[in-house]
DNA sequence: TGTTATATTGAGAATAGTTATCAATATCAA
DNA sequence: TTGATATTGATAACTATTCTCAATATAACA
């Protein structure tokens, strides 16, 4: 995974940066870890490596990453804001459990598809789009309450 | 628009709570006002009904209006919760326009529908879901270039 | 109608996640 | 090596929201 720093180091090169011990330990570390950290255990984990790391440089350096096209920051209800990386990704959606908090991808270009008529229909054109599905993964199901039936969509969120 | 007050005195009734006159007042307001409405929005506006209303009081009853089945919060990007009607509204979905902050609604059974596939193919139940689409609406296109082509999606949010 | 238990209130303190401030320090071009 | 300046860590500040608590309003009951 050595493109991801190229792209950094390409981004810094072109904006008058400079590419600091601290920047290249929190991106080693943010693409040792699973998808959709938030910035506290972005920060724990990489004070382990390095351990004169600050949050607040944590918190700069996601959003250098974010502006270098590396990552994105999302928010999933829980108040915090989790980052992903998008570089050679497709774009996605979210399935969330609001069990065990598990984050599940899913695409689905169908969706996509009328997305784009309905912003059509609206005269509107699209930037971004979010779309995020909340309920109870698989193992929960079990672990919770294994007589549970499939009960379907009951409505919006939060 | 009456029905929304017996709705929440029957929650009242059934919960040993008490209908005092903040509560009738800050409902009062949120119905008299736009959909979307921000707590300090809310707050500013029923003050002027009635100075003795706290900003604390406005969340408790913003909470309360949401226990009762009214009311549902949801958070667009901007880092503030803003609140709908939901009593006997249909479910919809959001664009919100990036320039002038303005939402539209907008109801597709067709984008539900995948959306149930999607978590029969993961096996994960439903509880809710939000789905937004950034943007910018027709007037703001006008508005800030009127040479603007459009362009279509570029990418998931924030 | 007066009494009383208790749900509710307003004001402000507290909280959580994130951003700003600022003097000290690291980077990098010359 | 030097020197201009981008970056840093520590911590204060900020924002939206929730909590705390003594004072007060409500509503059941006498």
């Amino acid at each position: 995974m050595e493109k991801e720093i190229e792209v950094l180091k390409k981004h810094i090169q072109g904006h008058q940066l400079k590419l600091t011990r601290q920047r290249q330990v929190i991106l080693e570390t943010f693409l040792s870890m699973p998808p959709h950290v938030s910035a506290e255990e972005l920060y724990e984990k990489s004070v382990k490596k390095n351990s004169s790391i600050g949050l607040a440089t944590v918190y700069r350096t996601l959003h250098l990453l974010s502006q270098a096209g590396l990552t994105q920051g999302r928010e999933f209800g829980d108040g915090q804001t989790r980052y992903e990386l998008v570089y050679d990704h497709h774009h996605h959606d979210h399935l969330i459990c609001v069990k065990c908090g598990k984050i599940f991808e899913f695409e689905n270009m169908d969706i996509e598809n009328l997305q784009e008529k309905v912003a059509r229909d609206h005269s509107f054109i699209i930037q971004s789009h979010k779309l995020e599905i909340y309920g109870s993964c698989k193992e929960c199901q079990k672990k919770e309450s294994p007589q549970t039936r499939q009960t379907g969509e009951r409505g919006a969120s939060r």
